[in-house]
DNA sequence: ATATTATAAGTTAGTAATTACTTACAAAGA
DNA sequence: TCTTTGTAAGTAATTACTAACTTATAATAT
């Protein structure tokens, strides 16, 4: 059996955690199971995670970085066409959930176990992060005369948050094929794209 | 102890488990806590129906045809100003969850063990429907010159299950009180407001 | 280089608590 | 009275977490 560093370790765990905390839930993915993913001993997870909560919030960290990161990495891109930039969050979204689902549907899974105050709380700041800088974002391109300003930034935000939040969802019930690249980003388009007067 | 007839207690049964259900999720809720929400023996709620995992389904149903009926009530009731009867739908939405989010967080709670293919599919059933619904009364609307027909009436009815189901999320991290009922028409007030050229 | 040792990394084999579901029995009311 | 509606008390299976241990590897001494 191949040793590891701690740290390296921890991550393969965390990977195995996400893992299976998508495809089942908090409650129904097992210890026993993300163990067997990582290809070690169930007591390994406890040297590195105090608690399968602890490790569940972990795995909701990890998810919400990554979608932080890409959300401001896309929208700096293409900071001088702002609209360009809400369809292409859009459009890195949609491949992002066909060539591989796993973290959309952790976002989704997260949802459901937000009666426990430390996982709603861990939901909130990620949602509310992503909420931020999307209306900043839409802020800017007001100001810069790129996006009609009768859009309430905060309000446009939030329905952009839904809208991702929206595909994860129809890949869920198998019904995000019924929408090629191009016609999906027509469900945003009509909203980001009116004319300036 | 008072006795019930048959079908009086199934509907008790079933209203204290969507509660439960709504609460914590499938796995979270047990029978007990459903037995004791509902004033009865653990062992009368297996008279009524065969498993856990049917009275889940049955609460998913009942929910559906809740949200489904007002859908349908609703839009019928605006037939000839439509865009009053999605903005009313969305209000009717907003007040919903702030008067009683039962039903609004038990739909979320579905979504967790959509792992499962039976509740995968009384889930996408009750999605795909309600965006059927929309989809016929975009489509309508546009024959009758009331919108814009540069919108995609499928695209444009996901979009609208995407916003119910983000105020349901707003609600769930206590985010829904930042909008009033004007300013969360704002969400989608822009895009079903465009004007017929 | 090689043997020795210390420690970091890992496992085995449990345990106590929880929980979906059943069986065998009781009593209300038509 | 006898059928319908209800309960008490259990059971087998599952599962988060732990205690007591083994062993690979890196550091040190020879």
């Amino acid at each position: 059996m191949k040793r590891l560093k701690k740290e390296e370790r921890r991550k393969r765990i965390l990977e195995s955690a996400i893992k299976v905390f998508a495809k089942k839930n908090y409650q129904s993915a097992t210890t026993a199971e993300i163990a067997k993913e990582a290809e070690v001993s169930e007591a390994l997870i406890y040297q590195h995670f105090k608690s399968k909560k602890e490790l569940f919030i972990a795995s909701i960290e990890e998810t919400a970085a990554f979608f932080i990161n890409n959300l401001k990495g896309i929208l700096k891109r293409h900071e001088n066409d702002p609209v360009e930039g809400f369809k292409s969050v859009y459009r890195f979204y949609y491949n992002y959930l066909r060539s591989d689902p796993t973290l959309a549907k952790m976002s989704l899974m997260i949802i459901a176990d937000a009666d426990d105050p430390e996982i709603k709380q861990a939901l909130k700041k990620y949602l509310d992060h992503a909420a931020l800088i999307l209306a900043k974002a839409i802020s800017n391109a007001q100001k810069k005369k790129l996006l009609v300003d009768t859009f309430d930034p905060k309000a446009m935000a939030w329905l952009l948050v839904g809208n991702y939040n929206l595909l994860a969802l129809l890949k869920l019930i198998d019904s995000l094929d019924a929408f090629d690249e191009n016609s999906v980003i027509k469900i945003v388009e009509p909203f980001v794209e009116q004319k300036i007067n």
